[in-house]
DNA sequence: CAGGGATACGACTACCTGCG
DNA sequence: CGCAGGTAGTCGTATCCCTG
């Protein structure tokens, strides 16, 4: 008769199932475990048997989940995370201190304009929680927070999968910046006719903001005038107080402290959210958790139960769109 | 053929039970 | 109560087997 393996040690069976769904390796969840691949395969043999169910489609070396798999990773990700974040939680409950690290994944703009007043608040409200931004956007920033690598991302997310949660917190407006003393500079509005006699410096073709402007000018078929490319915002900025052009950004590049007219496009290019970008269902550790309240204070709830959208002060406008925003 | 999951089998350990 | 033997659970190694 076979041996039935693993008997009341639930939770070691859901971790063996969490790490091999998330790295779809029973071999890279054994190493994670610190057990054998055999070990991890019997685990997760056992809670199938258990359950009635099959968790994994298996095609010799390649693993992937089934439907009962993914319910399954649903309910336990969050009882294994919580588990293992036991610690962490009891230590802040028993002394109010909040220890542990903290991961955040964000682009270079989040990174360099929206982040550094929640980081630097956070350093001194907990300065021996080590932070450490990583920076990836996109799939990259994606990838890190469902391997666990990021507590959770920050940014603007161009379409939100099944299982991530994105909470906008804040909106930017697109803007035509000029160098000081611009035929331009003075004006209130300005129509996309307006900017055509003046060379832009734009950003390289494949950054997502370049395409949009590319598209809304040739949608209304109009030609600017390029005069120059360049990578990142601060560049194209000094280029432009330098005099060489003007240039079409997002106001998140805008500190207040450039020498340079800044006019509204709202009425042409669409605004960009940026935002949380959490794991549905994951249980943020307590530095997370205190980040997030940081950056909003209504905003403590785990992902998927996110409260009601709050005012901040300080330059950055609070989204005010009710629904998650697709941004370009 | 290589990589990786599945299986067989044995070692180790904890716990239970019976006996002195 | 303490010890010895039995039993069950866990995990490792070796090896098989399947798929790309």
């Amino acid at each position: 008769m076979q041996r039935v393996y693993y008997k009341q040690n639930r939770i070691k069976q859901l971790r063996a199932f969490c790490y091999a769904a998330q790295s779809r390796s029973m071999s890279r969840a054994a190493q994670q475990m610190f057990l054998s691949q055999p070990s991890i395969s019997l685990l997760v043999q056992s809670l199938e048997k258990e359950l009635g169910s099959r968790l994994f489609e298996r095609h010799g070396p390649r693993i992937a989940l089934t439907n009962e798999g993914r319910n399954l990773l649903e309910l336990a990700l969050p009882l294994v995370e919580g588990f293992e974040s036991l610690p962490e939680a009891f230590r802040e409950r028993c002394n109010n201190l909040v220890t542990g690290n903290l991961n955040i994944a964000a682009g270079e703009s989040t990174t360099l304009y929206l982040l550094p007043g929640f980081v630097n608040r956070f350093s001194q409200l907990y300065p021996h929680i080590p932070v450490t931004l990583h920076n990836a956007s996109g799939v990259d920033g994606l990838a890190l927070l469902r391997s666990g690598t990021a507590d959770f991302a920050v940014g603007p997310i161009l379409q939100i999968p099944e299982d991530i949660l994105f909470t906008p917190l804040f909106s930017y407006e697109p803007v035509l910046i000029t160098p000081l003393g611009h035929p331009l500079a003075d004006r209130e509005r300005v129509t996309l006719r307006d900017i055509l006699p003046y060379p832009l410096i734009m950003p390289p073709r494949q950054m997502s903001t370049r395409g949009v402007i590319d598209i809304v000018f040739q949608q209304h078929n109009l030609d600017y005038t390029l005069k120059m490319e360049a990578g990142g915002w601060e560049v194209i900025k000094r280029y432009v107080e330098m005099g060489l052009g003007i240039s079409i950004v997002t106001s998140i590049c805008l500190t207040g402290g450039e020498k340079l007219a800044r006019i509204s496009l709202r009425t042409y290019f669409p605004g960009r959210s940026y935002g949380l970008i959490q794991r549905r269902g994951k249980v943020n550790s307590p530095a997370a958790r205190k980040f997030i309240e940081l950056m909003g204070p209504d905003r403590v709830t785990e992902a998927g139960a996110a409260g009601p959208r709050g005012r901040a002060p300080g330059r950055p406008r609070r989204d005010l769109a009710a629904r998650p925003r697709t941004s370009l």
